[in-house]
DNA sequence: ACTATTCCGACTTTTCTTATCAACAATGTC
DNA sequence: GACATTGTTGATAAGAAAAGTCGGAATAGT
């Protein structure tokens, strides 16, 4: 449960995006079909753009697109942007590993580290073109379904 | 960045222990030697031994001593007890999955299933013995190290 | 001009974490 | 039986982080 829900949305909006097939999709739409509050979306496609991942483009006509394809982006790179460092614990962080504070060094540090580590390659080797293909079959007709909307989302 | 810091605590407490090789140790002694705040430790140490991970003799002389042998606590026994459910994510708990909010059921939740997978794995097979082995070598002459002791610790 | 959209930053609300404290209960010592 | 030492329990408070809202500015098409 150490997904936060930004993270969470972060990675529907770009599975959205990479299963829109190089189309642009609007904003709205994009919450529409992934149930996230417009008015907290906005932050998180700011931060996507910030940080090349997705790119923009004003005005009517305008909306959103990926900027690169989908077999290139990483599940590890959009979690990383939201959630900052993957350790389980702040001891065992890759960059500054914060010293452990007994009295002498714990054990357990090995044990997060491995955690960290599996977690990683699992993110690191998923990317949002295999996300794509995996929920496209349910996806594809996408367009037909009914279009409830809920108020929270205009 | 998961792992609360409680729940470093409790494991730090358990690992305390079980080097302690069966001797019981005061609440003071394990506050010192894991650098938890003693105030805060009470509130672990009650809920490890309502969990029956630890038992508890009152009185002078009294403390915390481990219930089982150390190879039989498991730290996913102690990170489930403090963390709860496992899983990077509500959709995909093993017992409770929260249903997906997507127009259609998102593709993610398959890879969050196998973050959570392995992390249980891991997390299973690692157990307090094999922990204290680890530390042993560090820990074995904590008795003559100085005992600086902060004042938030009294 | 008008409208639909993105863009940006400040703000609020809620929830969770991390403790701290005080009163109480049990046990052993003198 | 008085007293010191330890564990037990529950209330509560301070702070941080998460989650979401809002208003208005910028941009582009019609």
């Amino acid at each position: 449960m150490w997904i936060s829900r930004k993270t969470d949305y972060a990675t529907r909006a770009v599975l959205a995006l990479a299963l829109a097939d190089g189309r642009s999709l609007k904003s709205h739409e994009i919450a529409l079909r992934t149930r996230i509050p417009s008015s907290f979306l906005e932050q998180i496609m700011s931060q996507l753009r910030g940080a090349g991942i997705v790119r923009s483009e004003r005005g009517p006509a305008g909306g959103y697109r990926l900027n690169h394809a989908p077999k290139d982006i990483t599940l590890e790179r959009v979690v990383r942007l939201f959630q900052g460092p993957l350790a389980p614990i702040s001891c065992a962080t890759r960059s500054e590993p914060e010293p452990c504070p007994m009295e002498v060094e714990c054990s357990l540090k090995e044990t997060w580290e491995e955690v960290r580590d599996v977690t990683i390659k699992i993110l690191e080797r998923t990317n949002f073109a295999t996300l794509a293909k995996r929920a496209g079959g349910r996806w594809v007709d996408v367009e037909l379904l009914p279009r409830r909307v809920p108020a929270s989302f205009n």
